[in-house]
DNA sequence: CGCATTTGACCAGC
DNA sequence: GCTGGTCAAATGCG
């Protein structure tokens, strides 16, 4: 993404953002590193949740900071947001129906039924995890394929919403290891889509539900420490077919949010003790183009695409 | 009847 | 040509 052309009297304003996500990037990568290295900070666990409190703060500060700039408009921030997620829309758009709008060509749907294009470089997001559990998104099996060298097929979600509101958000789901149960879930691409509730916090593979673990609430800043999954989930439906459980509940007939915030929604669980590879912070503030302070403030987009 | 899932086929990228 | 991602008809379920 080209950076936006900063008036001068922003330049300051930029500067002092520029300051804080690189203080934020400082902070996260404290925070990786207390995540994969948890023996580091077993003399003082609560250095942790000074990590937390210290990227908090800059997501407020950058927030602020960005949020007074005249620079940019609330028109050209979402068209910045979003303009991938365009471009990427049309492209995806069925052959046919591009076809269709030449009057005089008519193809059999046999023939060719669609132009498959694939994403090449969106918004992702990897975390690992043995609890298939809602991330309070509403999700729509699509696809189900054998992947060579995996052990396990892989399931492909879209955003149930993509049909009216063009959501591209889609999710990949692949088992594996059996024993324990463990499985990789993918996100590419942010929700679009607009729906006012709020989504529920994500736990990141908290294998152990005695395992106290921390939530990250992005809207209140507030850290709560929890004993047990959140009340809000619903219960997982453990149908098992050739070993691998239907996702049914996790995409979410239930009363799921398909808002704008990342995949975790405005939750982030980090188990104090993780016991898996946890792909969460890093793999988003590595994609500069979505760091996005409207993102992490909760303030709806849903009329972007529209 | 409407919506979600399943599954074979299609298609792009490598 | 192979592999992975997506489509869409068929099917299932509430």
């Amino acid at each position: 993404m080209e950076s936006p052309t900063w008036p001068e009297s922003s330049q300051s304003n930029r500067i002092k953002a520029i300051q804080e996500l690189t203080h934020g990037q400082e902070w996260t990568n404290k925070l990786q590193e207390a995540l994969w290295c948890p023996e580091n900070f077993e003399s003082d666990p609560t250095s942790i949740d000074g990590v937390l409190v210290q990227i908090l703060e800059m997501f407020e500060k950058t927030i602020s900071i960005v949020g007074t700039s005249s620079s940019i408009n609330n028109a050209t921030f979402d068209q910045l947001l979003t303009s991938d997620l365009h471009s990427s829309a049309s492209l995806g758009k069925p052959k046919s129906e591009n076809i269709n709008e030449t009057p005089n060509s008519v193809i059999p749907v046999k023939i060719k039924k669609r132009c498959v294009k694939r994403r090449k470089s969106s918004w992702t997001s990897t975390k690992v995890t043995s609890d298939l559990i809602d991330d309070g998104h509403a999700w729509r099996k699509y696809g189900q394929k054998e992947i060579l060298n995996a052990n396990h097929q892989r399931s492909y979600y879209r955003c149930t919403y993509k049909s009216d509101q063009g959501c591209l958000a889609t999710k990949q789901v692949q088992m594996i290891e059996d024993k324990p149960p463990k499985y990789r879930i993918t996100y590419f691409g942010n929700h679009t889509c607009n729906n006012l509730q709020r989504a529920p916090p994500i736990i990141l593979d908290s294998p152990d539900p005695r395992d106290e673990s921390i939530i990250l609430n992005f809207e209140t800043k507030e850290l709560i420490k929890k004993k047990h999954l959140h009340p809000n989930f619903p219960s997982i439906k453990q149908e098992l077919k050739d070993g691998f459980p239907s996702l049914s509940s996790l995409g979410g007939n239930q009363s799921s949010s398909c808002n704008n915030d990342p995949p975790w929604g405005s939750f982030t669980h980090v188990p104090q003790v993780p016991t898996e590879s946890v792909s969460l912070m890093s793999s988003w503030l590595d994609h500069e183009e979505m760091v996005s302070p409207r993102a992490y403030s909760g303030l709806d987009r849903g009329d972007i695409i529209s």
